[in-house]
Formats: structure tokens, sequence, C-alpha cells
DNA sequence: GATGAATGAGGCTTCATTCAT
DNA sequence: AATGAATGAAGCCTCATTCAT
């Protein structure tokens, strides 16, 4: 930060064992979402991590930072199969239902993912803003061009629509429940009307 | 017991000042859940009543039997609606559509009611099963009713419906995001094979 | 007691139905001391007698008063027998023995009653001052009565030997320990000075 | 690591403050226990230590865990006196003797231990368990030498006696009551039958 | 940078006891 | 007299978060 000779002029690169142990966490953090939901309790995350608490605070500030740190690579593999999804499918609405599978088996194998991004608590409105961010844009692109197709509706919006899928994951893991039977028969409603 | 007029001759009646606190109870814990969720501490609850704890306990032993009680009203008048519906309506899928939106109107008119309809904490089994009890045979009967009148498709099962609802009802109170649209698109899923 | 003239002349006489409560409280109280311990809760008891709480604090203003209610009569019984024994028995000695045997018996059927003996908890000062009061006389004519006859030391005191007998009665339901052997064992030591 | 004089080489030796705060802990804990027994609210003993509540609970997990602690050494201690005796004193029986003397003493100084040790309350098995592990061998090998000496009757096990001698030592701040007097008595009625 | 010890607010629940009905 | 509803103090325990080492 002082030094003239400072090689990223705005950020200083992490040190070796700093980014081995973020890998580490996001490991234990994704094994602990898993089997006992992202609210697990920061101490087990960090015993599991096998590195003190303060360790992952000072890697990730917030609950949320570590959640989106957690799950990044798997939405941003969502966002970009929206448009290869777009120009390989028979049609766009095909193409919107085959994408909007790929996001509820994103969300049904989170153990209480899809619950916490419909809680309107503020701890998690960063990640919120984080899932809505990167994937609304998508998922407007694959509905405008079913309607443009006249294949669906035209007075849903992808924000919407997002959310109504993400609800409907909410407790997917109960044996008495399909969410994604549920998602179908919601996007097999856009067509009328 | 022999007086025709008898209103209760077997159990005791309430005392008139225990009648006044629960509903008094109820009148508070409704309120609060609107504002802070059902889960809000039990604490909270008495104060706004003007009790202490130990009255709440007294009247509800757990918190399943509180929220069940603030509902029941709603809830039951929800069961009723149903074959009311099926005999008024211009048809079965058209019952089936109305009786959803009452549905909708109550649940996402309780802050928090949907989310922990879907929660599978323990603490909430009781008032999952009072809800699905009461509800999923009148749904189940306006299901039926629709799929043998050959309008809607006939491998839904009402409880799986019920729960989808529920779930699009959650976090409804968001203004980028109408569960009733949501809801309706899903029923409009029904239709077709 | 039995005298045809009013038995007591200042108070009033309680009413009959007072009367049948105190000894339905009484026959409860006794179950529940016996499966529960002496320190159950007041409303246990009171569910179990079928009266209200309020009722047990009018009988008996303190659990102290309710515990000697209780036991009173087979204290008495165990005090009568000191100098029956003392009359009967082969020895002074051989009376003293018999008659801690059945104190023995008395305590280790009463559930957590000697352990309440030997609290220095406030709340049951009164029932200590009570068994104390009428037994230690017994015991000290029984035990007078062996040192005069030479059989055993005589630097040992009535009320102290009592409270080690209720002390090795407590938790005689441990099937690892045998309280009547313990105090057999006490009383042996008693000879030789 | 490499440095020749460290150490703990294996497990990491606890920080000053945390040794520190056990320490301090145990210390609080100890003098509460004295004046308000070992069943002193968990907040008292915290307050006393001037450390929240939390640091008690890392510490000492339960609450038998904090006792076994505050009482170790001594226990140790009186555990290994019982070999020393063995072979120092003028007959197994004057060892035995010797040895209750010191588990008398350890207890009586303890206001309130021996009330807990002969509570079956679940919470304080674990206490149960460490005490008689510790010092029932040693117990057992006092009883038998003098048994094989011919001192002492031979039907009477190590854990009974112990029981029974622990059972004598409460209350033991009584003034009228003399738990050492009732000791030697009760060890005394060992040499006959 | 990393650690993990300490903090302490926050929730739940039980019961002895009082007192309006 | 009897009732039992209401009170509210007490205890327990968990965890997010800070900060000394």
């Amino acid at each position: 930060m002082t030094d003239i000779n400072e090689p990223t002029p705005t950020a200083t690169p992490k040190r070796a064992d700093a980014r081995r142990n973020e890998q580490t966490l996001l490991d234990a953090a994704a094994a602990l979402f898993v089997t006992s939901g992202v609210e697990v309790p920061v101490r087990d995350i960090a015993a599991k991590a096998g590195v003190g608490t303060g360790t992952i605070y000072r890697h990730f500030p917030t609950r949320a930072d570590l959640i989106i740190a957690v799950y990044r690579h798997q939405v941003e593999g969502c966002a970009e199969a929206g448009p290869a999804l777009l120009s390989s499918s028979a049609s766009p609405y095909a193409a919107l239902r085959q994408w909007t599978g790929l996001f509820v088996d994103f969300l049904t194998t989170k153990h209480g993912l899809a619950a916490v991004l419909r809680t309107d608590n503020d701890e998690f409105k960063a990640l919120h803003a984080y899932f809505l961010g990167r994937l609304v844009p998508v998922c407007t692109a694959l509905l405008s061009a079913a309607v443009e197709a006249g294949e669906v509706r035209s007075d849903i919006e992808a924000q919407e629509l997002m959310r109504g899928v993400g609800s409907l994951c909410i407790g997917a893991s109960d044996p008495h429940y399909n969410a994604r039977r549920m998602v179908d028969l919601l996007i097999n409603g856009l067509r009328h009307g």
C-alpha cells in the first residue's frame, strides 16, 4: 500500500495461504449448507474447515458474502446457459422451460437456499440482489423471445417468474412434494390468457 | 343437563376473565405475527397483551397451539367455502380457481405464515398438520370434480398443489412480486395433460 | 379428642366438606410423595386431589405443614412404639435396635423424605422441628436405658444418632445401597467405648 | 516448533488468558459452592469470576464438569492417600479408619457436596461416576486388607460403605451434628458380626 | 493474517404464590 | 370455602461477533 513499486496498484494480491484458506472455507461451507442449511452456525463452518471463526469473518464479513461465494460458480453457470439454450433449442419456450429446469435443479440441491432467498431478512439482502441481478436479465431474454414468438403470454415479468420458481423450490426435500412438477405447471400456465 | 337451554352442560364454562384474556392474547399475537412474523418472542406477545408469560403458556402450551388458534376462524371459513363454491360456480374448475384465490388472500395477509408452513421445523409440525388436515380434503374435492369434468389434468394431488400455492405466497409483501398472479399461472397450468 | 363435649371450644369446627377435602389432599400428597418425592409441584398435588391450588394453601400454608400432616400418623406410631419396645424387649439395646429398624422402615418407604429432613432449607425448618421434637425424646429414653444397662457407650446423644440414621436412609432406593445394613453397622458401633 | 525448549510439541498449549480464566472460574465456583451449594446459578458463578456465562460453558460444558474440576485435586489426593496409609499404618483397620477420616474431612468442608453426591438427579450422574470410580477401588483395597487381617466383617462392600460415609456427611454444618463421630461409629460397627 | 476465547444479549420454560371470581 | 387464572422471578443455554494474543 505504501510501496511505490506496488505490483497491483489497486488491490494487494492475496497471500497464498489466505487463498488456500478461502477455498477450504468455501468447501466446508458448501458441505454444511447441504446438510444443515445456509443458516448453520458460523462456528460449525469454522470447525469443519479447521480454522478459527475470526478467519471466516475476515474473508466473508457477512453471511451473505459467504453464501454468494459458495454458489457463485453455479450461478454463473446457470446464467451462461441461458443464451446457449436459446440458440440450441427448438423454440424459445422450450429453451425457457429447459433453463428453468436448470435453475430448479440448482436450488433443490441446496437445502434451505430457496427459503433464504425468499426471506426478507436484512442479513440476506445482498444475496438476494446478487441472484436476481445475475439471473433476471438472462430470464428476461428467454421470456421475451418466447413472447415474441407468440408462445406465451406477455404480461409476466422475468423477476416475478423467477421468484415464483424460487418459492416453489422451498421445502423440496419433502417426499410429498415435487418442486419440479409444480414448476412445470407454472411454466405451462404461461401459455394461456 | 335437563335444561334445554343449557349452553355447555358437561364442561365448566371458562371464567369470564380467562376468556377475555384469551381474546386479548389472540389479538396481540395476531398483531405481532403481522409485523414480526409468527416466530416473535413469547415475551413480546405477553407484553403486548399486558399479561405475564405464564399466561400464554397456560392458554397455549406450544407456539403451534397459539398460531392455530389465531388462524382457526379463517381456516375454518376457507374450508367451508370449498363445497359452497363447488355448488355455486359455473364449473368445477372455476370453483377451484376461486377457492384457491380465497386461500391466497388468507395467506398473503399473514406475513410470515406461508413461510412457516413450509418450514420443516418440529415446532410447527402441529400447525402444519392442522392446516393440511383441514384443507387438503376440501381441495381434493374441488380438484377431483374438475378432473371428472375433464377440465384439468389428473396427475396432480391436492396436497402437492396446496403446498405449491402456499409456497408461492411466501414473501408476498414484496412489491415486485404478486402471489396471486403466480398462483393464477399455476392453476392455469393444470389444464392440458 | 374423643370427648363428647366440644373438642375445640374456641375454634369454629371445620365444615364437613373442608374436612373431607383435607383428607383427599393428604391422600393425594402421600401418593405423590412416594412417586415423585416431597418436592413435587403443588399443582400436581392439587390436580391429583381434584381441587384447586388455592385449597392446598388454605389448608396447609407451607409445604412443611403438608408434609407433617401426611406423616403425622406414622410419626406418632413410631413415637409410641418406643416405650412399648423398651418394656417388651430382652434388653434396652435390643429395643433400641428394633426401634431404629422401625424408623428406617418408615423413612426408606418415603422417597425423598430423608433427604428433605437433612436439608437446611428454611422451607423445611418446621418439618425438621416436628420430627425431632417428637422422636428425640423417645430415642433418648431408649439410649439412656441402654447406657445405664452398660450395653452401649455413653458419649452419643439421641439427636445426633437420629440424624445419622436419617442420613443413612437418604437414597435408599438405589439398588447398590442398603440403608438398613448401614444403620445396623451404626448401631453396632455404639457398643465399645 | 524447531526450538528444543518447546514445552508441549503436540497439543497447542492453552492460551495464557484462558488458563488464567479457568483458574478464576474454579476459584469462584469453589467459593460459591461453599456458601450456596453446588447448585448455585451459572450466572452467579460467572458474575463472581467476572466473566460472561458463555465462558463457563466453554470451559465446562456441564455443571458436573465444573464440579469435578473444582474437586479433582482433592479427590486425587484422597485416592493417593489410600495405599500410603495402608503401608504406614499399624494395621489395615487403622489405615481404613484414617482414610475414612480424610474422606470425611474433605466432604464436610464442601457444603452441599455430600448431598449432591446422594442425589439421583441426572445432572450429577457424571460427578457421581467420577467420585465412585476414583475412590471405590481405593476403599476396596483398604477394606479387603482389613478383612484378610481378620479385623472386620467380610459382608460389606466398599461402595456401600462409601455411600454410607457420604450420607453421614450430609448436613455436617449443623452444630448439633458431628459427622466424624457418626462415621467413627459406623467404622467401629464393622468389627463385629 | 490467523486464532479462538470471551462476551452477553436473547429466547424458552417452570412453578410458587397471590387474588379476583 | 374453593377455584384456578395470572403473575413474574429464576434458571438454562446458544451463538453472532469482537478482540487480545
